[in-house]
DNA sequence: CGGACGCTTGAGGGTCTTCAAGGAATGTGG
DNA sequence: CCACATTCCTTGAAGACCCTCAAGCGTCCG
């Protein structure tokens, strides 16, 4: 078990790797420095949540804690020791895999073809899930306006023009800057799911 | 093992995962529908690399030969009861996971933020990793423009268009639609990586 | 030879980015 | 506890890029 400060790396792209580690408390970033300088976040990860699997021998991406982070680490070896003595455990790390492939997948089909507004609201519903508070409509993002512009692969501006015109439209409410009340779930979900093109009359 | 005819699919979205394949002969394409119609190519399948890992129950996308295709078919019991008798066999499996999940990774990091011609140069690059035929720089796309763009995340005339593009910069020819001559890869991988932001000169 | 299909090329418009400046929020030191 | 500095967020205007619509061209097949 081990405790972080915010903003501190467990592990950066190309490290060996050395542990798996399971979220606890907090959110942690996983993100990937472009050969431009960009940077695109991978995912982010709530309590519950492995971080580290799927790689080869080194990092693919850098680990990095949002919050205060409470994290359960793993070393390789007591994994591929496990792996060899107890064959279920081999099962469920590839389940663990297979989920987080599909969910990538997932990811390139809708980052790939959507706009900036469906990309947001998108986002926005995935906070639900992942919390699984999917009654509790006011959500906490913890992160900067960066973060999901990197993440969504948009430019902080534009984020914060959805964010605007999701007000505008009275689908969401910002009491803060990172606080979001979501006001009009059904709306936010046909938005995201591309079944509104574009419906400024917010009634 | 099983032959299989141009344009026919060995499983749709949706259908109950039964097989593991691997690509013997030819070359596959991985999609997935979207909800407002329109299709993400998810993935290209080439000779010795595995499709139908890391789904649930049902599979997550719909595969189909482009080409003639030779597969080699699993049936998902027997994979299951070599993960149960043979722990290397799920190391394996693992391993396998976490290159597609590196691949996919790479992949949302590089379509998010990446112009037409930047994508393009990276698509035809990796033809080159894939067939392994890293010196033959005559490539056989066995695809039409229209599965490059749904890969991309382009529409057909985008890719057209940077076809031309690359053509006038003298950096591909194109003695068929369908085969590409790499005619100065340096340029290519430059352009691919980002290092070139605007060079029309084509000396 | 004709038709169908896929590829190319053009013009116009929409969306996102870039550049720029102002405003809110957060943290630090007095 | 307040003032100030820094950082982050918002908003505006101009431009770039890609998409849509449309027409012309080439190729393959019947």
């Amino acid at each position: 078990m081990r405790h972080l400060e915010r903003h501190v790396h467990i592990f950066y792209e190309g490290d060996a790797q050395t542990h798996i580690y399971r979220t606890k408390r907090g959110m942690m970033r996983l993100y990937h420095l472009l050969a431009d300088g960009r940077r695109q976040v991978i995912a982010f990860r709530l309590p519950g949540q492995l971080i580290g699997l799927g790689e080869h021998e080194t990092q693919f991406c850098s680990a990095q804690a949002l919050t205060e982070v409470v994290l359960q680490c793993v070393p390789l070896s007591i994994v591929h020791r496990r792996m060899q003595e107890e064959p279920r455990f081999g099962s469920e790390l590839v389940r663990c895999l297979a989920v987080e492939l599909a969910e990538t997948r997932n990811q390139v089909a809708f980052l790939n073809r959507r706009s900036a507004l469906e990309k947001l609201a998108t986002f926005i519903l995935g906070f639900l899930t992942w919390t699984g508070e999917d009654r509790e409509l006011e959500l906490e993002l913890h992160m900067g306006r960066e973060d999901i512009a990197d993440y969504l692969g948009l430019t902080v501006e534009t984020v914060s023009r959805s964010f605007a015109r999701l007000k505008t439209q009275n689908l969401v409410s910002l009491p803060q800057t990172h606080t979001v009340i979501i006001q009009n779930i059904g709306k936010l979900i046909a938005l995201a799911t591309g079944a509104f093109e574009d419906d400024e009359t917010g009634s």
